[in-house]
DNA sequence: AGATATTATGTCTAGGCAGACATAACGCGG
DNA sequence: CCGCGTTATGTCTGCCTAGACATAATATCT
């Protein structure tokens, strides 16, 4: 038996920030493109590009960096305000991680 | 923007006891029988006594003490057990929570 | 010019699953 | 003995959405 959760955060009853974009993004940090990270995760181009396009739309922030064309066909990289996401999104996580082991442990062990 | 969350818990892989069997259970206790709670939850008797079937097959406990026909057509009560899960995952999740506001704040309050 | 790997975006479809529908059995009360 | 409200299950369908497919544009290098 063990405890699994998801958090997200959302605005206006829309969820904006989860899990999904905060694989994407650490995925095009390591690798330079959108193309490469959704390979990483076994999800089509297409589905990683709407997602993270959605979610700059709705955040009303710029995330990546991209560029069309050129040396290998072109990439993408984070923003400093992509960056800044994924890095508090990241603690943010790892708190809640933390914290829901311990109350499974205070609450479950017998 | 706000912070949200879902937790449950799993075992060998397979969802086991989540929000959804927490409010039933709860309804059920309020209400005096499965239909009750259902109605109360928006939701059809078919699909809650689904979910609670499924919930105590995977648990191997029984939750809800059943009485078919009778006075009032019947009902259902929560057993020991059932009333103990239903403690276990309400503390459970309200200290998951309190943690998800506190991390929320450190992360996110700009 | 052509090849290449990428970003960018519209559209279609199959498949799973949530919820609807149907039916039976039960026990009490009037 | 019939009606009522419940538990208990099997089955079906429609809807939604995740993923597939298709296509265009772009810049660099050979």
């Amino acid at each position: 038996m063990e405890p699994h959760f998801r958090v997200w955060l959302e605005q206006d009853g829309e969820p904006v920030f989860g899990e999904g974009v905060y694989r994407l993004l650490l995925g095009v940090d390591r690798l330079g493109s959108i193309n490469q990270a959704a390979k990483s995760l076994a999800m089509s181009y297409r589905q990683a590009w709407g997602h993270i396009q959605k979610t700059e739309r709705r955040l009303g922030v710029r995330l990546l960096e991209r560029q069309v064309g050129g040396e290998a066909g072109g990439g993408a990289r984070l923003t400093a305000a992509g960056r800044e996401w994924l890095e508090h999104y990241r603690r943010f996580q790892a708190e809640v991680e933390e914290a829901v082991e311990a109350a499974f442990r205070r609450n479950f062990s017998k």
